[in-house]
DNA sequence: GTTGAACATGTTGTATACAATATTGGGGTG
DNA sequence: CACCCCAATATTGTATACAACATGTTCAAC
C-alpha cells in the first residue's frame, strides 16, 4: 500500500481508536516525518479527512481531532435510531451481489477478535461491520450521515470490547449473536425483522455508551490551558 | 475575498446553478488559469468540494462534478421526505439566537430575486434557505445527509425558476409562500406544523423536479463515446 | 505589576519544479 | 482493415522553497 494510503488510514483509524484524542492537534510537519511523506499530500489527507468528518481544520490554525461534547452526544443518542433503523431496511431491501458475503467476511474476523481479546481490532471491524450495512443500503444521501454517526459510535464504544467482568464479556458476546441475526435478516429480506434487531442491537450499544459517558466527568476533549482559562 | 474561496465558491454555484454539467470533468490547468491560483490550492479547494458531494475525483484520474443518474434519482426520491421532515422538526425545536433572522434575510432575497425574475439567484437563494434550516436543527449528524440532498435537489429544480407559463409562475408564487409559513411555524416552534408545511413544500418541488427529469429523455450526465461505448 | 508593542519563532498557505501515471497517435504486423 | 505495441504528449501526484500568518517572548512605559 502506498504511503499516502496508508497515512490516511492509520490516521483514520487512530482516530477511532482514541489513540488520537478527541480535539487533539494534527501537526503537519509531524505527521509529515511520522509517515515519511511531504506536506502536500498530507495537507490531502487531512482535507479528505476532515470531509468524511474525521478532522476539523481551521483557516491557518491547522487541523485538529473532531471533539467530542457532551451537548453533541446528547444529539448523537437522538438521532442514532433514526439512521441506524433506515439504513437497516433499506440494506435488507437493496443488498446485492457480493455485499452480503462481504458482510459475513467482516463478522468472521469481528468475532475472531472479540474471542482473541483484542479490543482495538473488535472496534474497527464493528465499524467495518455498520460501514458494510451502509454500503447495502445502496443510499448515497444517506451514507453520510451513518459514517459520521458511526464515528462516534466507535469511539465511545472503545471501552465495550475491553470487558472488566464477566457480565460486560456476556454483552460482548450478545451483540456478536446479535449481528449473525442481522445478517439472518438481511439475507432473507425480511426488513421488519432487520430494523427490529437494529434496534435491540442499538439499545445494547446505548446502554454500554451512556456508561462510558457518565462514567468519564472530566470532558473528553483535550482542552488547552488557555480555552479553559476562557470558560472561566 | 481571497481568489481560493472565490474559486471554491463559484465553483460551487456553477455546480449548483448546472452551469457546470454534471459528469463534466474539471480540469486542474484550465482552473487555474480561470481562477488565477496555483495547483496547490486549486487541488485543495476540489478536494473540499468533493468531501461536500459536489465533486468526484478518481486516482490520477481528476475531478469530475458529481453525475446525476437515474437510480440514483429515485433514490433521491425515497429518502427525500425523511430528511427534510425530521430536519424540520428539529429546527423548529432548536433553532436559536439569530438564525431565524438570517433565515428571514435569505427568504427576502429569495423572494427579490423571484419577482425579478432571476433564475440563477433564486435557485440558489432557495439553497441558502434550505441549508439555514438545516442549521438550525443544531443535528451535526444530519446535515451532511441534507447538503447532499440540497446539491441535487437545487440541479434538479434549475428550471423551475424559468417559468414558461403563468401556471408555472403561480407555483413559484405557492413555494414562496410556503416558505412563509415555515418562517411563521419556526417562529412559534410548532414543530408539528413545521413538518406538515414541509412536506407539501416538498410535494410541490417533486411534482416540478419529476417534470423535469421526464421532460429530458437524453441522460443528464456528461457520457463519453467510449463509456457508451463499453456499456454497448 | 500590568499592559502593550515590537520582534523572534514556529506553523500554515502558495508557487513551482520535477516525478509518476494516464492518454493519444502512429507505425508495424497479422 | 483491424489490432496491438510503443513512443510522444498531456495530466495528475509529490517534494521543496518561499510567503503569509499566528503565537509567544522580551522589554519598555505607565
Amino acid at each position: 500500500m502506498d504511503r499516502k494510503t496508508k497515512c490516511h488510514n492509520d490516521l483514520r483509524s487512530q482516530i477511532l481508536t482514541l489513540d488520537r484524542a478527541p480535539g487533539g492537534d494534527l501537526d503537519e510537519a509531524g505527521l509529515c516525518a511520522e509517515f515519511g511523506i511531504s506536506r502536500t499530500p498530507l495537507r490531502e489527507v487531512l482535507q479528505k479527512l476532515s470531509g468524511a468528518g474525521f478532522v476539523e481544520i481551521t483557516q491557518n490554525k491547522g487541523a485538529k481531532v473532531v471533539s467530542m461534547d457532551l451537548p453533541t452526544m446528547r444529539v448523537f443518542f437522538q438521532t442514532a435510531p433514526l439512521i441506524y433503523a433506515n439504513v437497516a431496511r433499506l440494506a435488507a431491501d437493496n443488498h446485492r451481489g457480493n455485499q452480503l458475503n462481504d458482510l459475513k467476511d467482516i463478522q468472521r474476523r469481528f468475532k475472531l477478535a472479540t474471542r482473541e481479546n483484542d479490543p482495538a481490532t473488535a472496534a474497527m471491524e464493528n465499524h467495518a461491520f455498520h460501514e458494510q450495512i451502509g454500503e447495502m443500503a445502496g443510499n448515497p444521501y444517506l451514507l453520510p450521515s451513518l459514517k459520521r454517526m458511526l464515528i462516534d459510535h466507535t469511539r465511545m464504544s472503545q471501552t465495550f470490547y475491553r470487558p472488566a467482568s464477566d457480565a460486560e464479556q456476556v454483552l460482548v458476546t450478545k451483540a456478536c449473536d446479535q449481528h449473525d441475526a442481522m445478517i439472518a435478516a438481511f439475507e432473507g429480506r425480511e426488513a421488519p425483522l432487520a430494523i427490529d434487531l437494529t434496534l435491540q442491537h442499538w439499545d445494547l450499544s446505548r446502554d454500554q455508551m451512556e456508561r462510558f459517558v457518565r462514567q468519564d466527568p472530566l470532558p473528553v476533549d483535550v482542552i488547552s490551558l488557555k480555552e479553559k482559562r476562557h470558560a472561566v
